[in-house]
DNA sequence: CAAGGGTGTTACCTCGGGTAACATCAGCAG
DNA sequence: CTGCTGATGTTACCCGAGGTAACACCCTTG
């Protein structure tokens, strides 16, 4: 390696063929063919694969550039002195926003398979929907929600359905503890233990590794 | 069509591929190749798609069949007249039992499509896995939760990635409410509304189609 | 004995991920 | 100038998976 300090020539294009693939992806969706995005980078497949390995490698360096943002975003919020009802708010509200700004790179980031490319309303778990259904109707027909009933059970019934696909996913495959205690950690986040848990103190001694790039 | 009601002949056969396209992905996951599938039920790939039409087909019919039993039990928990903590943690419970019971379905109904062969660990999309871990040491960090403090975090950092992933994932393709209306939603979850609602009176006025198969 | 419907097969097509082998052009040592 | 190295690029191919066409068998019914 005789250059000891010009890689200027090397990473252009390497970023040129990750913003190839973005624009690939922006077109045809995350199941974009590698010979789609080698066309839209103007080049063929070996390329690609002498840049990136396979097709999971392109992928998650695509994605792992445009998390980079969203990340450091969240982590930003998360960070914030605030209340911590407001801090939720903030964070809530800068994930949506981040998703909301570019609809098909959340796409890639969350569904990275291919996806049918024939139903479109396809997005979670085909079970997952009819799971959110069920709590959304019982959400409606035993909790007084008082005027936004219908807007938030509909929308718990999403979330709750979705933060148990998502623990019960991370249980099954790490089984961290018992499946009762695993109930009971849901079941108090759901009761309100967020809200209700006493603040601590600055931590000022040790760093939590919000390492950032 | 001259037999009036004997399909008896007919639907045992279709039942018998289910089964056998059930021991299949049991054996090699979601992404079991109609090749295997078929392989598996001792015959070859067209008679399969004579029954189901595509792959999409046969993984459809094959995840309603477990759906209908997952779902049927939610629903009967959900129906049990407890109290709203334990009817909420007899929901939980009884979806973690069902997944539990049978990992390799379970995979099927939330991650359709193949997935990678290669990688076991990716459960959910790789970026939902990062913010899922931020979550984690900010609640770690920030909140006092006793001696359990490191499971419920991990915990909850998933649950609540994952239940703001579903929330935003159905919010993007439907835009029911703004963000700011949405944010509101689902901080007001995870702030123990829940918990802090008032019952409604059990309703004997309208029955909230509840159909059963 | 046909006719029809279900079950089964082999052989093939297409497309996408992935690779081997070869061609080219730059810069740099001798 | 020659020749090495390393990056860029190509064509042509392999393989596996979804999907289909065409043909064969058996069994029932008229």
């Amino acid at each position: 390696m005789p250059d000891s300090a010009a890689p200027a020539t090397g990473e252009p294009r390497r970023e040129q063929l990750l913003n190839a693939a973005d624009r690939a992806v922006q077109q045809f969706g995350p199941g974009a063919s590698m010979n789609a995005i080698a066309a839209e980078a103007g080049i063929t497949k070996p390329i690609l694969y002498r840049h990136f390995g396979d097709r999971h490698g392109l992928i998650r360096a695509l994605t792992e550039r445009h998390t980079s943002g969203l990340l450091a975003a969240i982590r930003a919020a998360l960070a914030e002195p605030l209340e911590r009802r407001d801090l939720v708010e903030k964070v809530l509200d800068t994930y949506l926003a981040g998703i909301e700004s570019r609809p098909q790179i959340y796409r890639l980031l969350t569904h990275p398979e291919p996806g049918d490319p024939s139903g479109i309303g396809s997005a979670l778990a085909p079970a997952l929907q009819q799971i959110a259904d069920e709590i959304t109707k019982a959400v409606q027909g035993q909790v007084d929600l008082g005027a936004d009933r219908e807007l938030l059970a509909e929308t718990w019934g999403r979330a709750i359905s979705g933060m148990v696909l998502a623990a019960g996913d991370w249980w099954l495959e790490q089984r961290p503890c018992s499946r009762a205690r695993m109930v009971q950690a849901l079941a108090d986040l759901l009761w309100g233990r967020l809200a209700a848990a006493a603040n601590l103190p600055v931590p000022l001694t040790t760093n939590h590794g919000t390492e950032q790039t």
